[in-house]
DNA sequence: ATCTATGCTTAGACAAGTTATGCATAGATA
DNA sequence: TATCTATGCATAACTTGTCTAAGCATAGAT
């Protein structure tokens, strides 16, 4: 991704990559373009990180792809959730959850000084 | 640090030694026990993130450091925020928010589905 | 025929966190 | 006195993952 902070991404794409897929299979420009949409443009994920992370996620069993063709006819590698990409889904939500929150009680307790 | 997703925490890290100094003058040790207990033990920074954090953060003119006594008697080495370092914090601080905030659009936008 | 947007891949550079180790000492305890 | 524990700083080596940049391919429009 390509924020202003670039190494705030670390540790999210993943769970990114997973949230998108949660609707339905799609292709890696697809969930690039989802993701761009839905945060608005603030989040700008990188073809340089975005295919090695969906193959890296693919080697850990979290995805399953397929070559198809798309609505404006292009060859697309299609991705889809495994259940262990779906389990795994779940844990990282909680662990971003967990995380969000601990950022936001150190950002508050500091406001209070 | 170590949480459940050790790279979540990426970039992150300053964001969150800044905003430990905010309320004054610190020492690395001091600064990673006040991060822990703030987030009831959410956030572990470890000193191998953490010593070097400060060192590049005192490099990038963010913080400035002279060593001191500790209340217990120990030679530490006490950092302080810089006003770069004040401005520093406060875009990373809009950055954070920012990006926390895309996510939640994700995630919500998934929900949705 | 060429241009643009779409679409996938990968090598190399770079940044930062983790593990592990080393070193030092104050205060408590045996 | 000796030793143990917690405190405290530093850093090398490893690992992981993102970015830049390049290459390749093609559908549809001009």
């Amino acid at each position: 991704m390509a924020q202003r902070n670039p190494e705030m991404l670390r540790g999210t794409v993943e769970l990114l990559i997973l949230t998108t897929l949660r609707g339905g299979p799609r292709h890696g420009f697809g969930i690039a373009r989802w993701l761009e949409e839905t945060s608005d443009d603030e989040l700008q994920l990188e073809e340089g990180s975005l295919y090695p992370a969906l193959h890296r996620m693919e080697r850990r069993g979290w995805l399953e792809s397929e070559w198809g063709i798309s609505d404006n006819n292009r060859n697309v590698k299609l991705y889809r959730l495994t259940s262990r990409g779906r389990a795994r889904l779940r844990s990282e939500t909680e662990g971003w959850a967990a995380f969000a929150a601990a950022i936001g009680k150190v950002l508050q307790a500091a406001e209070a000084v």
